[in-house]
DNA sequence: CTAATGACCATTA
DNA sequence: ATAATGGCCATTA
């Protein structure tokens, strides 16, 4: 279980009002594993992690444990406007470190 | 061990 | 724009 610590640790860090995407969290792990990130996330349930955060790389929402609906709403709060279901990824998108 | 699954990605038609 | 294809990796049965 060591990827999902990973996987949370990365997630952990994006600020608020930031997004990222699986792949981008993947590639700072491993370099490839983007559906290993999905995974991770969605057996997860820990609210302290910001699950919502992540979307697509293509800027779609994506999947959510709760519905996309209830992410949107998460991220729309947060100041992420999500237009027709896509983010804008340059503008929301957190250039990890 | 093998096989199937998934909150994915990129390419092609 | 959507649909199909192949690939990718960790987890789970």
């Amino acid at each position: 279980m060591k990827f999902n610590e990973r996987v949370y640790l990365i997630v952990r860090k994006i600020p608020k009002g930031k997004v990222s995407t699986y792949k981008q969290i993947a590639e700072k792990l491993n370099c490839r594993a983007y559906r290993a990130v999905g995974n991770a996330l969605n057996k997860n349930k820990d609210k302290n992690i910001y699950c919502h955060r992540v979307v697509k790389s293509n800027g779609e929402i994506g999947g959510f444990n709760r519905g996309r609906k209830e992410k949107i709403r998460l991220l729309k709060k947060e100041g992420v406007e999500a237009v027709n279901n896509k983010i804008d990824l340059k503008k929301f998108g957190y250039k990890i470190k």
